[in-house]
DNA sequence: GTCTATACCGCGATAGAC
DNA sequence: GTCTATCGCGGTATAGAC
């Protein structure tokens, strides 16, 4: 029944998974951009049922070795780990957050942490590298809602401004800033940057020629600067719409502002 | 004599303020965009100017009471010390930074400090104030080379180009970051950015009117949602172009490609 | 107003029990 | 692998000489 338990748990929490996923595929940021929202969130919860068919309809199922379990459950901790310095470096930043905060955040100590990362600067990297890997994964990068219309503004407006409320906001800024007075850390950081911003080029790209299939109008190959232009404009709009709608507040900056304009750059 | 130094020392100060402000104006940040350039350098060199002759030319002069040198100096003090913070906190953020970082980058010891400011939060608040509040100038938000051919690219790349070597950009970052994380502070900073907003939204709405007016179209009065969405893509790229060409290289990102993204919102 | 000296605290990191 | 205890450093802020 120990067993019981944990199978539960294991599928409680890849259900939180999901739900963190939703806020995750909506969030869109500097790395990402332009999530396929609802395959994200489908394939988190597809995941999410499997465990816990798993847990509960399989309980005799045994091909899971105790070596198995236990290396689940460390990777359990790291990733606990993970996911409670990624709020609390979001929310105090890299100097101004302590290991203690981010042991007590995840339900640990000090000890646990140093037991995984080997210092504060590897804990923040790994978060880095968990974040912006997942962002630079190719298959993230789809565009919604984009048919014979263009694109649909008012999906844009929903993940907009989702993320306008989401920690991985502040998490993204504080990833940026620590880039930037790193030098040393940098060029990592930056490729995964640049992987994704690569991948939204293509995108962009894609739309393009597709926009003037549908007008019968003649198409440049590949990639062009002016696909690089545009998508340097859309990352500009995803980050700041954001940021400017929390910092000003909705007199001023709207998420719906951002999916205009970014509307504009993509029409 | 020694008030021979004085007055040197007081005209070269301005000059190199001179020079500052060159570095000043060049960098456009999110809190201040697009300003006349030339303008504002000349300014400040007419001022440096106005120093240097009063140091040489009129060493009888004796008008200025030693209470008012002694207000000057004063001032030079607090200058120094809101400058050197400035730098300081830019390059390793707030928490990172100590008021002894501070107070050696400014020549001075702590005591200093703390005889001008009466904690590390007012002292950066005192810098955000200096930056933010000179960035809401609204005589600085005059857009150079609009002429009847519209916004001068090359412009606009010069000023992206040096922004992106420009301290004021992970100056701008960090008091973006510090007034997420501190929402008790972040009503005043906000309040200096909504109103630098505000005035690059009517200049955009003028540059709208105008275009109109040379292409013979009708144009609304006063500013539209529109022109809220030009500004908000516009503030965008000035940031994010210098960032993202500084983090990234210019394989991905350069100033001039932000400069080419403004010419077409603008358009 | 500025300096030196110092109080006091919290941080990152380590050692050793379990 | 995780916890408790602890070390040593460097932080903010203050007190008092000049």
């Amino acid at each position: 029944m120990a067993d019981d338990r944990d199978r539960l748990s294991a599928a409680s929490r890849a259900l939180a998974d999901a739900a963190a996923q939703l806020t995750r595929a909506l969030g869109a940021q500097a790395e990402r951009v332009i999530p396929d929202v609802g395959e994200a969130v489908a394939q988190g919860l597809r995941e999410a049922a499997r465990e816990l068919a798993d847990a509960t309809g399989s309980l005799a199922d045994e091909t899971r070795t105790k070596d198995e379990r236990r290396r689940r459950k460390v990777d359990r901790t790291r990733a606990d780990l993970l996911d409670a310095a990624a709020r609390v470096f979001a929310a105090r930043g890299f100097e101004g957050a302590s290991v203690d905060d981010v042991a007590a955040e995840a339900g640990y100590t000090k000890g646990a942490v140093y037991a995984h990362f080997g210092s504060k600067r590897e804990l923040f990297l790994a978060v880095a590298r968990a974040r912006l890997g997942e962002a630079g994964d190719p298959a993230q990068h789809t565009v919604p809602g984009v048919g014979p219309d263009g694109v649909e503004v008012g999906t844009l407006t929903d993940a907009l401004a989702l993320s306008s409320d989401d920690p991985r906001l502040l998490l993204a800024v504080e990833l940026l800033a620590y880039a930037l007075r790193h030098p040393g850390d940098a060029d990592e950081l930056a490729g995964f940057y640049a992987r994704a911003f690569d991948a939204l080029v293509e995108h962009v790209a894609d739309l393009r020629r597709a926009r003037d299939a549908r007008e019968g109008r003649a198409s440049a190959p590949g990639t062009t600067q002016d696909d690089r232009d545009t998508t340097l404009g859309v990352v500009a709009l995803l980050n700041v719409a954001p940021l400017g709608a929390r910092l000003l507040g909705p007199d001023h900056i709207t998420p719906a502002a951002g999916a205009r304009v970014i509307a504009r750059l993509l029409a």
